[in-house]
DNA sequence: CGTATCCTTGAAGGACTTCAAATGTTGTGG
DNA sequence: CCACAACATTTGAAGTCCTTCAAGGATACG
């Protein structure tokens, strides 16, 4: 699907510097890394709840969710990560997982022990703070999702969702003219916005109507980007994209 | 109201000693930290969206909320912060304000230059690890609410946040015996959890029918524990609290 | 003692859910 | 390459949890 143009790592290395700068050896030490690459099909969980992990896991091709149930079994997505994420980077500070992590579609993913990272941030102690901060930006995600949720419509939060996802798949080099990969299910969708899948759909067709944006076959087009994101009252700086290198 | 025992800043110590282990050494260069203690009113912003501060503030005394209005006007409490927490430790990493941090009591606050906290981790850079490790505790209690708010029933909402509150005021040493400080208004329970004033009201009453609790005056009463845990669906997992440390 | 704030109650309305079923799409093995 | 199963999208109709609006009490504070 999308070309692999160098090591593994390329689009870690695109997203850490999409929020922060890196030095020629920081990179260096990044590119480094070794890992165990493995494909997994879609719909697999990568992590469980209550899991140990001794090593995190570095998407390399693909769309992942982290999730968890209610007693009740209803699901909530907190977030889709796309390739250059480490969703669990949490496990190198946290011993136990408190949420899943699973693949929404077929990913390639690398896996590196904890120890190489430790290694890692012995000989480059400033990558602690470039985690740290990236640590600091998926919260203000959750935030950002929790208001939506919380406080607005169905239809706000449908277009707040595509807007978001375009600017991050964006940024790691994943949008082609106003078009980008966004192979969710409606399920998915609503499990992420805390809407039932009925509803999802129905507003998606609303956005539709209007004119706003394409959805079919896992890609997403952005007809009218202004209207998008006037509907999802988005504004991209709670997703802290470096301002200067965006426009470089 | 709560005695004051020791330095300003020994409710810090104690809440990240609640999540990590700390060696004499970091004791003792925070508890150097210089800082401008300042007392400051309720409902006050303390900072505020799109601010560039250049110090943080360690709450010392009250609580404080942090916050965000969607276009509609509607307000999005994410967290409420208690003593010995620094609300805007993001803003070490991130230059600009993504939400707001008020006062929700009278507080009492110290603010910190930042240029003390680099200097602090230049000489401790495991306390870089042990920051970024309450981040990560953060952003878990923010997916949390959201699982709250996207899927949960308004009563299981309202129980599992007074569990929450109960666990980290215990935490901090702010617990006797089964009653906790909770001064919150019940607008500012349904902003925190995505619901109406007058639905918060109506829940409250729920559970005070079901003798699970008092509530009244912002002090917090829990006449069943058991009780109120199962009707939150309360797992204290996500709070990441140190087993060994709490039982001692 | 008056004013502001918070809590409480009632009644009506609405946004979204649930249930149920039809239609469309994808992938797989015969 | 078709048939069929599994899955995803779409549509309709009924119901519910929660919101909104409005107003009456209670409490705190100067």
């Amino acid at each position: 699907m999308a070309q692999r143009s160098g090591p593994p790592t390329h689009r870690l290395i695109q997203k850490l510097e999409s929020i922060t700068d890196l030095s020629d050896g920081e990179k260096e030490a990044l590119l480094a890394l070794p890992m165990r690459v493995q494909e997994i099909r879609a719909d697999q969980d990568i992590v469980r709840e209550g899991d140990r992990p001794s090593q995190c896991c570095l998407l390399l091709e693909g769309f992942v969710a982290r999730y968890k149930f209610t007693e009740k079994g209803k699901r909530q997505i907190f977030a889709f990560h796309t390739p250059g994420d480490i969703p669990d980077v949490l496990s190198l500070q946290l011993k136990t997982m408190d949420h899943a992590i699973g693949t929404v579609t077929p990913c390639e993913v690398g896996f590196i022990p904890h120890e190489h990272k430790h290694d890692l941030f012995c000989q480059h102690p400033r990558l602690v703070e470039v985690f740290w901060r990236e640590t600091l930006i998926d919260a203000s995600i959750f935030r950002e999702w929790m208001l939506g949720i919380g406080r607005r419509s169905a239809k706000t939060r449908v277009a707040h969702l595509f807007c978001e996802m375009v600017m991050r798949l964006r940024a790691v080099g994943l949008q082609t003219g106003n078009t980008v990969p966004l192979p969710l299910t409606q399920a998915e969708v609503g499990d992420a916005l805390g809407l039932s899948t009925v509803h999802v759909n129905r507003t998606v067709q609303e956005l539709r109507a209007e004119n706003l944006l394409e959805w079919e076959k896992g890609v997403l087009t952005v007809l009218d980007w202004d209207g998008l994101r006037l509907t999802g009252e988005f504004n991209p700086s709670y997703l802290h994209l470096d301002q200067s290198r965006r426009a470089a």
